[in-house]
DNA sequence: GCAAGGTC
């Protein structure tokens, strides 16, 4: 027999299905399995749940009062199976004993590869005659199935060997500050709560603790600007000094001199808006965080719903690049059924191209819509959950059909006049085709059209104010932005930013409102005073620094066991720093938990 | 009771 080992259960069944064309289905220990014929052979498809194993501490190590938190820098965590999926392990040994062959096909990525590797372990210790086999396909389809299947390859260890390095990186480093934070203030927490720290989470904290200091801190400067109602061949136009004025006596004596001038340049220039590239997870969240005013943790849940019911595909996802073994046609029949079905339609007469981005994660294709459905039939399936798994549903659709739309056709408008020394200009826009605007109204930016007139027409000035002004600070750190920074800071995953910021909301270190992330008076005492006593452990660069150096794991230039102990002296060293000022830490700390629990913002 | 990463 011929097993096959996928990461989880979607994909086994379409693994059962390319190879097989037809299948049945059976439970192992309540775990769905797949068993064909390929190739003349008997063949079942196992779906996995993610990670089978994971790193934990020895049963004295995890007693948390009883030994000092950085004796767990000099412990050596041990590769456990992870009690949650106790099953899938149960099914793969099951399958495992009868089988000559097994296939590793999990995701192509670096987690897959670990995974392959765990599942490897199980085949062996219940049959050690098993060949066993890797297979990468970088899409879920027929051809790229069929044809990984012909050139099995092997297990590629350094990609295992760094995420294991990983996770006992991460695990010590977490436990031991985690550890640190909560026993020194251990008498003011109330029972089941702990201060956590994290080489995600914290450095997320980081970021919208320093935007909300910067915005207190921030000193707002008056300056002035020139506001008139000109008439240009006949046409009223609203303009403005290009200039900014220090003080209010240098704007007046430059608007006294606005009363008749001339119009120096008239541009009319045609641009396209471009519809978005295809969609991936990041993404996804942000913009519902931004225009549907569900967060980001929502957001990745109700997909994730969505895609169990079979409306949408894999939402997690870094790739925006279709593959071309996705037929977008058939996408756009298949849509032809739904709410969108008439905007499915003129595309599929019209013709149509897709935009393109330029990251594929080689696992799986961008996000988009596998089914044709009507709202009341969203409403219907998802019961309670119908509101917001209509809106994401609604949002992947229009996302799906803006992507192969023409882009909207704009003309930027911009008038400059003179008068004497001083300059004015007004700006504007007007719509000449609406493009993928029809489809993706979240994108329309509204027409201000100006007049049409030339350089060196005659302005006259009808009314001249000086209006005074202030500069502002940086705004309230979205969760939108706060995504796009952790993009950009390689803080966490596609699949795990929106956790690391939920993280930080359920220790209470933030709060979510209406899409902005707002710390606490705990999160901003914490941060504060790890960027004054040991910032390494809180800059946004922390994480990205971890990878570089695991990425050498990979590459073959560096040794795992030397590299956690390398990481391990540094941040023992951030743990001394820390350590020595502990005193102040636990003040500073207890003030804070003390004010939150007064007036009930859910410290205590 | 710790993390981050898979997945449900």
């Amino acid at each position: 027999m011929d097993l096959i080992v996928a990461e989880k259960r979607s994909v086994a069944q379409a693994i059962a299905r390319y190879l097989g064309g037809s299948y049945k289905s059976g439970r192992l220990y309540g775990v769905p399995f797949y068993s064909f014929t390929y190739l003349g052979r008997e063949a079942a498809a196992l779906g996995l749940s993610g990670h089978i194993m994971d790193y934990d501490f020895t049963a004295r190590e995890n007693v948390w009062t009883w030994i000092p938190p950085e004796e767990l820098f000099r412990a050596t965590p041990v590769l456990v199976f992870r009690p949650e999926t106790a099953n899938y392990v149960k099914a793969l040994r099951s399958l495992a004993k009868k089988a000559e062959r097994v296939y590793l096909a999990l995701d192509a990525d670096v987690e897959g590869e670990a995974i392959a590797y765990e599942a490897a372990l199980v085949v062996k210790l219940v049959n050690r005659r098993a060949e066993i086999y890797r297979v990468r396909f970088n899409a879920v389809t027929y051809r790229d199935v069929r044809s990984a299947f012909q050139k099995p390859t092997k297990l590629d260890l350094r990609q295992v060997e760094k995420v294991f390095t990983r996770m006992q990186i991460d695990l010590t480093l977490g436990a031991v500050f985690t550890r640190f934070l909560t026993l020194t203030v251990r008498n003011s927490l109330e029972r089941g709560r702990f201060l956590s720290y994290g080489p995600c989470q914290t450095p997320v904290l980081g970021i919208v603790v320093t935007r909300e200091l910067q915005r207190r801190n921030f000193k707002p400067e008056k300056y002035y600007v020139i506001k008139a109602l000109v008439e240009i061949g006949g046409h009223a136009v609203e303009m403005a000094s290009t200039e900014r004025f220090k003080t209010r006596r240098e704007a007046e004596t430059a608007a006294a001199s606005v009363k008749r001038g001339v119009v120096k340049t008239a541009v009319y220039r045609q641009h396209a808006v471009q519809p978005p590239e295809p969609l991936e997870t990041v993404e996804l969240e942000r913009r519902a965080s931004r225009w549907l005013g569900i967060s980001s943790k929502k957001a990745l849940d109700t997909a994730e719903e969505l895609y169990r019911a079979g409306y949408i595909s894999y939402p997690r996802t870094e790739t925006t690049i279709y593959p071309s073994t996705l037929d977008l046609r058939e996408v756009l029949k298949e849509l032809a059924g739904g709410e969108h079905g008439p905007y499915a339609e003129e595309l599929l007469k019209r013709g149509f191209k897709p935009t393109r981005g330029d990251s594929d994660d080689g696992a799986h294709p961008p996000i988009y819509p596998t089914r044709g459905a009507t709202q009341g039939e969203i409403y219907k399936v998802f019961g309670k959950l119908g509101r917001q798994a209509w809106a994401i549903y609604d949002l992947v659709v229009r996302h799906f059909l803006a992507t192969l739309s023409p882009p909207a056709l704009v003309e930027k408008q911009r008038i400059v006049a003179t008068f004497g020394g001083v300059e004015l200009e007004a700006e504007g826009q007007r719509t000449i085709e609406e493009g993928y605007w029809r489809i993706y109204p979240w994108e329309r930016q509204r027409d201000k059209p100006l007049p049409r007139v030339e350089a060196g027409e005659a302005a006259k000035a009808i009314r001249v104010e000086v209006v005074e002004r202030e500069t502002e600070p940086p705004p309230q750190m979205s969760e939108s932005e706060l995504l796009a920074l952790m993009k950009k800071y390689g803080i966490g995953t596609d699949a795990t930013m929106q956790d690391h910021i939920h993280t930080n909301v359920k220790r209470g270190y933030m709060r979510l409102q209406r899409g902005k992330c707002i710390p606490t008076k705990l999160g901003e005492a914490l941060a504060t005073a790890l960027f004054q006593y040991a910032p390494e452990l809180i800059e946004p660069t922390v994480r990205a620094k971890m990878e570089k150096a695991l990425q050498d794991v990979v590459r073959g230039a560096a040794a795992p066991t030397r590299l956690i102990q390398e990481i391990k002296d540094e941040f023992e060293r951030y743990y001394k720093a820390l350590k020595e000022r502990r005193q102040d830490l636990k003040t500073t700390l207890e003030t804070a938990l003390k004010s939150m629990s007064e007036d009930g913002s859910g410290g205590g």
